[in-house]
DNA sequence: GTTATATATTCCTTGACAGGAATATTCCCA
DNA sequence: TGGGAATATTCCTGTCAAGGAATATATAAC
């Protein structure tokens, strides 16, 4: 099972922008600030949520501090959502095989 | 993009175990209540949130209602996902690679 | 129609969290 | 050692969400 808090440290519109551009490499807290606006304050407290709930790592480089992403947890919610996937795929099977029957029946017993 | 929307509705732990209960079949609200020791109301709560934000769905059969998993929200998440899949499958192409190219390296350049 | 059952809604309180502003910390460099 | 740049932390405030308790609504059964 997974825990709450991958989703809880994504349920911000800022953080998933934050995951967005670590997506394209590893960034200086300055940098995701100015990129996405933000207050370098504020930027460094987003950092700091998702750093502990999992999604982004840091290593310092003298007086900056880079974050790079943390691909485990992503990993974990693609294991999480396997589950899922199994249902749809399921419910697809289902509908294909009820297009074909209908396709086999002779044209006089679709009512 | 995904909207954090989803992502907050599933920032509970609550309504990540409804969900899972879900992915088994539909179910009532006393139901799904009794099964996570909740209350009714806040079972009640909790699938209106879930119901706004998406993942599940509602329908009526006398006077109970029974909730069904909707999976076109964790079919986005998927999709959101598959950025990330790209990244990590990447990283392990290029451990792939570095494995080879060790491999391939005669033993007295290993250094 | 009255009663029971299933569910939803409202009100209240409390705790968590986001942003702003100010300040502390860390590290480099002259 | 002192100053500046980059980052983190603290304090404050407003907002929002969760749970508890009580109540409202809807449907079935008699």
């Amino acid at each position: 099972m997974i825990s709450n808090t991958t989703f809880s440290a994504l349920a911000d519109p800022n953080r998933l922008r934050i995951l967005d551009l670590l997506a394209n490499g590893l960034l200086s807290v300055g940098e995701i600030a100015k990129r996405l606006q933000l207050r370098q304050p504020q930027a460094s407290k987003h950092l700091r949520v998702l750093l502990e709930a999992g999604p982004v790592k840091v290593e310092a480089e003298s007086n900056r501090r880079n974050y790079k992403l943390r691909i485990e947890p992503l990993k974990e919610l693609d294991t999480w959502l396997e589950g899922y996937r199994q249902i749809w795929n399921e419910r697809y099977d289902n509908l294909e095989l009820y297009l074909k029957q209908l396709q086999e029946m002779p044209k006089n017993h679709q009512n």
